[in-house]
DNA sequence: TATCTTATTATATGGTCGTTCAACAAGAGG
DNA sequence: CCTCTTGTTGAACGACCATATAATAAGATA
């Protein structure tokens, strides 16, 4: 005969903002698996083994986790850009980071599609990405701005890195659409492409 | 006393596939209106001036529908890349197309995140999208190689379209997301800098 | 050990989802 | 005027949706 066990604790309590960081987890594994039609309470609750009750708890509402998931890939790409490898090539630091296979794959674009989209739909947002979209253009600008330098060169940075950043993201986007269609060393050599006519040789 | 009115006809018969372009339009306008959150059988409906089962009587689901709009779209792309601007400037055409307030809105730009999205999750509809892809970019190149057999330049016509393409793309991407950014002419000026390093002036 | 805060659970609620299906009727052909 | 085809309706179905709320208990504090 079984000895009534003793029940432990049903569940664990953690400091709200690791629970919180948890659930953002939760809801970008939803976001990457099905893009923002997964992304509902109950499957982001069953990802994260949690109870339904929550995300509202700790976001106020299903918006405003996935505004803080929107910060979470902001913080990431800045990352990138705003990197530690100030020391060299941080061109082409930039290049192989959004073509590294991390990056650049079919869950990640599930995950910016459904941001942008929301952007496309939510003003505050829109006004998010505003901020945070504008120290991305100033990092890449940095970068650009420092080849330039080096190199005793005038070149209208502002325009170059607008080109610069569309470019990556278009071939960005269709390399994860279908991967088929270009290599990742193609996406890559055509970045350097587009920078060689203006800042010369640059590997 | 009013006189029973005699109750004219409850709704109009049409052909399937008058029905069908009708119905895909009502799709159109909810994916425009708040992409594929919007895309429900009860919203199409209604904008259709429609009853609930005709989506299912036409296309066999709602996917039915959304690959039928899926068509729609590239068929409008395309027609942009293939028009009948042959005699001229056709690269030049197809800048002024994309960039055109009709096609660079954000309701396209909700419409193609969508439809993104889903070429990410259905593989019928990834297969659909590789076959008109490549006509897209076949006729990108056909247009770029009738400028370098006229100049008589020796260019490497595919890799120079997927730059081309990406660029517009990325553009394109952008300037929806948020037209403050950058202005049309920018982004034109953009396309052109990028070409004109391989071609010559082309303005 | 007793108390208190609050993170967490679990249920209830009202709404919307996509699909199915039987009934209806519009309009063409006879 | 009658018949037949089939485009169309509208209700019914079970599943899932986001949120609110009350009950519960984990774990820190004293």
């Amino acid at each position: 005969m079984t000895k009534p066990a003793k029940p432990g604790p049903r569940f664990r309590r953690i400091p709200p903002e690791e629970r919180q960081a948890l659930l953002i987890e939760a809801g970008l594994a939803c976001l990457a698996r099905g893009g923002i039609l997964a992304f509902t309470i109950d499957n982001i609750c069953a990802e994260a083994e949690v109870s339904r009750g929550l995300i509202t708890h700790h976001f106020k509402s299903k918006d405003g986790l996935l505004a803080a998931i929107y910060d979470t890939m902001i913080e990431r790409l800045l990352a990138v850009v705003e990197g530690t490898a100030s020391t060299g090539d941080r061109i082409g630091a930039i290049i192989e980071a959004v073509f590294a296979e991390e990056n650049a794959n079919r869950e990640t674009l599930r995950i910016w599609l459904a941001l942008w989209g929301e952007i496309a739909n939510n003003a505050a947002l829109l006004k998010s990405h505003r901020r945070h979209y504008a120290r991305y253009r100033a990092g890449v600008e940095q970068a650009l701005q420092a080849v330039a330098e080096d190199r005793n060169l005038t070149v209208d940075i502002s325009f170059t890195a607008r080109m610069f950043i569309s470019l990556i993201d278009g071939l960005w986007l269709e390399w994860c659409i279908d991967p088929r269609q270009m290599s990742a060393a193609d996406a890559k050599a055509a970045c350097y492409r587009l920078l060689e006519p203006v800042f010369g040789k640059l590997t």
